[in-house]
DNA sequence: TACCTCAATGCAATTAATTGCATAGTTAGG
DNA sequence: CCTAACTATGCAATTAATTGCATTGAGGTA
């Protein structure tokens, strides 16, 4: 499992909430890191029973309070291990895939029909990744510089969308034309 | 959870044993589905109870005995109804990408190397997929038809692999470059 | 001879992840 | 005014997936 490192690696650079996490997850990292709110909660729970989370409240007024957790010296070493040791490859069960692997059983329309969904939807992703490029782009050489990792995964989301819509285009138009 | 009827989809066009489908799942069809042997075995009791498969057994005088499963009128209308709901979108979890982000707090090196393994990898699978590629084209056009839809997916692999490893060589040469 | 891989299946324990439900105040829209 | 979405957190139950261990008999390798 290595939710527990996403979380520290995301809570390395700036202390945050669950809340906030889920966020991150949603928005930019959901190409590659996605869990639901109450997995995270859970997480952060053990990750400070574990020593390597600390958690501050911060009370709100208006909105409901925030626990606010940043990394230990403990977790940040933990992190360090982690990283250090390798990654196993990664693990893809796509169900979409193996709906049209089958499909000769299915509706023909109805593929199609899954496939132009999906398809908006990676579009959609791509418009949003590319934004974000965009300000990156926008940044000072230095600020760059600080950001070029996390911008790099970023490149991979995109070329990974790319590819996927590239790869749909050429689905589609084999479904269609025959 | 479509382990259910990914087995189901590979056992609707050929019936199989639970050590077949794990030879398909480590071989072909490992860029879209993976699952290990003592998941799939288990999965192949509960379909059974559910009435989706039956079972025979086929005793082997030098090997051991192997249970073939094949779908029942129940299984394949599951599969069938399964096929025209949709489907979600799918879920990626990505350590190595994970690792790149948070990559400022570890040993650069370390980095590169592992980019450069799981690279490796990748440009292997490529092969063995673009070696499948070969395999149908060489087919005749009455069998390509039949197996297009496999194909599509096949495809799906290439373009997804190529996209990769042109992703890790624009990240190689930026940690190399800098 | 001793060990390893392949073929083939499985049990048991644990861990990871999802689903469903719950709370409570704020702000925006119809 | 009512409803919905957003902010923020969590418990409990269930399901999905992994890890570790085990069996049997063949064939290949050091």
């Amino acid at each position: 499992m290595s939710l527990r490192h996403a979380i520290l690696t995301l809570l390395a650079t700036e202390p945050g909430s669950g809340y906030d996490i889920v966020q991150h997850f949603k928005q930019s990292l959901g190409y590659f890191w996605n869990a639901k709110h109450q997995q995270v909660y859970q997480e952060l729970r053990r990750l400070s029973e574990d020593g390597w989370l600390a958690c501050q409240l911060d009370a709100q007024s208006d909105k409901p309070d925030r626990k606010v957790y940043s990394l230990t010296r403990a977790g940040l070493a933990e992190l360090q291990r982690w990283q250090a040791e390798p990654a196993a490859p990664n693990k893809i069960n796509d169900a979409l895939l193996v709906k049209l692997y089958g499909g000769a059983l299915a509706e023909p329309d109805n593929l199609v029909g899954e496939l132009e969904r999906h398809r908006l939807t990676h579009a959609d992703t791509l418009t949003r990744l590319q934004a974000i490029e965009q300000q990156y782009r926008a940044l000072s050489a230095a600020e760059q510089a600080q950001q070029r990792l996390p911008y790099l995964t970023l490149r991979r989301g995109i070329l990974g969308e790319q590819a996927w819509l590239a790869w749909a285009d050429e689905v589609l138009a084999e479904l269609k034309g025959a």
